[in-house]
DNA sequence: CTACGTGTACTATTATACACGGTACACATA
DNA sequence: TATGTGTACCGTGTATAATAGTACACGTAG
């Protein structure tokens, strides 16, 4: 049971992603606690070490700051990304673009998507 | 040399990518052959079973298609993506928005990438 | 000070995916 | 018949993901 192919996303980048979402939807504020790893751990049923891999992931990210033997908490939103962040994330986008277009995805289809996405945040 | 981390993507990925993005850019016509498995391993100094497999899952995509004993060709693109291909795609780009939200990069942002690409493409 | 909770850093094991080398097969064509 | 085509194997080495377990340095509350 070490790898599992439900999303084909591995675990620690699941939560990821699910602590970021919930961060974007105001669910979880600037300041708030997280579970600690191990607390976290027994909620998701995985291991201690996959949490850690999560935060430090998060934290590498900069949605969450680390104070040393108190706990995690979400830090304050970025307003702007710097340079170096966003060129290396425009390839993930670029290829993603791609993609889609290939499966008969056009580029209007994707804008409405973020237009929803616009209205739905507000 | 088994893994290279150039780029954090698989040398068949690049390769799918890399192709996909020739044809969308009109470099390759529907009805082009393809350069041979063994052929292309030459070219990008890569191992057939590689270069096999990129082309695989290009013909799964339906960019290209497979003619036995013949040849591998640029297949017609595709108009409209049918609704299991594009539930299977959302979650992606669900994920990568959410993503560079976290970053700082906002959704006007990636408005206005995609923008910039539907006026490259005319 | 003591005890506890915190994130973190290790070692080790298991399983999967990627890329490689090599071989073999069924097919179409010249 | 001979060649080129995609494809399907077997085996090998390596990197990553997730597991288990232990240990450490830190901050806080008793």
């Amino acid at each position: 049971m070490a790898t599992e192919p439900y999303t084909h996303l591995a675990y620690y980048e699941r939560l990821v992603l699910q602590i970021k979402t919930r961060i974007l939807q105001g669910i979880m504020q600037p300041g708030d606690k997280l579970p600690s790893v191990r607390e976290m751990a027994k909620q998701e049923q995985l291991n201690p070490n996959t949490i850690a891999k999560a935060y430090k992931q998060l934290e590498a990210d900069g949605v969450i700051y680390v104070e040393p033997g108190r706990g995690s908490f979400v830090a304050e939103p970025l307003k702007h990304a710097n340079s170096t962040t966003v060129a290396a994330f425009r390839p993930k986008f670029d290829a993603l673009v791609v993609e889609a277009q290939s499966l008969g995805i056009g580029l209007a289809t994707l804008q409405a998507w973020l237009t929803e996405k616009e209205e739905h945040q507000r």
